[in-house]
DNA sequence: AAAAATAGGGATGGCACCATCCCTTTTTTG
DNA sequence: CAAAAAAGGGATGGTGCCATCCCTATTTTT
């Protein structure tokens, strides 16, 4: 069974980690720890095969690089064997270095860190053995979310409110359909059923229909 | 129907905001803006009702009080009958009291922000006009998430872990079927089940069974 | 004009989860 | 001891979502 921890103060980002780490391990348990000391007394008591560490928690000076360091370095001290994936506000290509050296698998900027981005993180490390993710701001238009859709259709909105100019909604369908493994029919069938729903309450649809 | 904009760079926290004010509104849409610019672009177009945002996006000084002002502020101006959410990880009391100088209903930082909270804030802004959460680290035990459970279970398992001290397990069935708006016998079940689930795989369970 | 893409539906079975009510045995508590 | 709490399980119907296959107009592209 498939352990992780995962350290970070912010209980919603802490829950999403979580719930980011559950959905690239079929079978899994996922601890969250909210502040060191927490982490420090899981690590003593049970094995884990992964720990995402956020290094700016309570009781240490965000603003420290020693702090920082400090804080990453006694988990992966007390997890020797696992995967160790840092993940931080505030990163730079020089604190990425820095935490390469002393043993950390990946390095991740919480912009842009999106969910399923996860499972390409860990693609990295077991293929090119470091993964580094540096926070850009990419997004050109808002993310929409309506109340009345499923996720599947929620999903198909999204997508195809993200066509780049061009591109045949019939080719967002096969990518929908290659992303969650199901027909490019059904894919069209969401995305139709979703914009039937929003039609009907006179909801004002993103750009690209 | 209700409009909320939610401002945040941190792609997780920004979906997990919005999930927030989704649960607080039986029907709504909720956008989510990664930048000040597309926010901007959001607000000259559309009306919203409600608007949470986060000071510290890119392209702005996260030190700079200066700045971690301006946003807000501008934000503020372009949306003037909207209900205005600080949200910040690096919060402190003296900030707050000068976001709410400038209009904002609500200051809160983002450790405890957890699930629900997000009510309970539109509760404290409708009936007191502010509602202020510092930050403040006050887990004890970490949270523990099975991959093999329901969420109804893992809900269950999650109360009862939390369970203080001589309280009975049938007070956590109460308020558990409070909560959850169900039975308190069906909550006993999903408990049970639970528990029966990671027995059978062999788990190591939370303190407290 | 022919072909492809898009819009707009209807009907289907499967399945996971929700929620409830029922039962027995063992342990703990007053 | 008696009563309450807890452990452990079986059976039930309902519901919403998933996924698929089917159909017909209309519009756009080639």
């Amino acid at each position: 069974m498939f352990r992780a921890l995962v350290v970070e103060d912010q209980t919603l980002m802490r829950l999403a980690l979580m719930n980011e780490v559950q959905a690239s391990f079929e079978k899994c348990v996922v601890l969250g720890a909210e502040t060191l000391n927490i982490a420090t007394v899981e690590l003593q008591n049970n094995h884990f095969d992964l720990v995402v560490i956020d290094p700016g928690l309570p009781g240490f000076d965000p603003t420290s690089q020693g702090d920082r360091v400090a804080v990453v370095d006694r988990i992966i001290e007390a997890s020797p064997s696992a995967i160790h994936i840092v993940v931080t506000g505030s990163d730079n290509r020089c604190e990425a270095d820095g935490f390469r050296r002393i043993g950390a698998a990946a390095y991740l900027g919480k912009t842009g860190l999106a969910p399923g981005v996860f499972s390409d993180v860990l693609d990295d490390i077991s293929t090119k053995g470091f993964s580094l993710r540096l926070s850009r701001a990419v997004m050109t238009k808002p993310d929409y979310r309506f109340s009345v859709l499923t996720p599947r259709e929620q999903e198909a909105i999204d997508m195809m409110a993200h066509r780049a100019p061009g591109v045949k909604r019939k080719e967002i369908f096969s990518l929908m359909a290659d992303r969650l493994a199901i027909d490019a029919g059904s894919a069209e069938k969401y995305y139709k059923q979703a914009r039937a729903k929003l039609m009907r309450q006179g909801h004002p649809l993103p750009q690209g229909l």
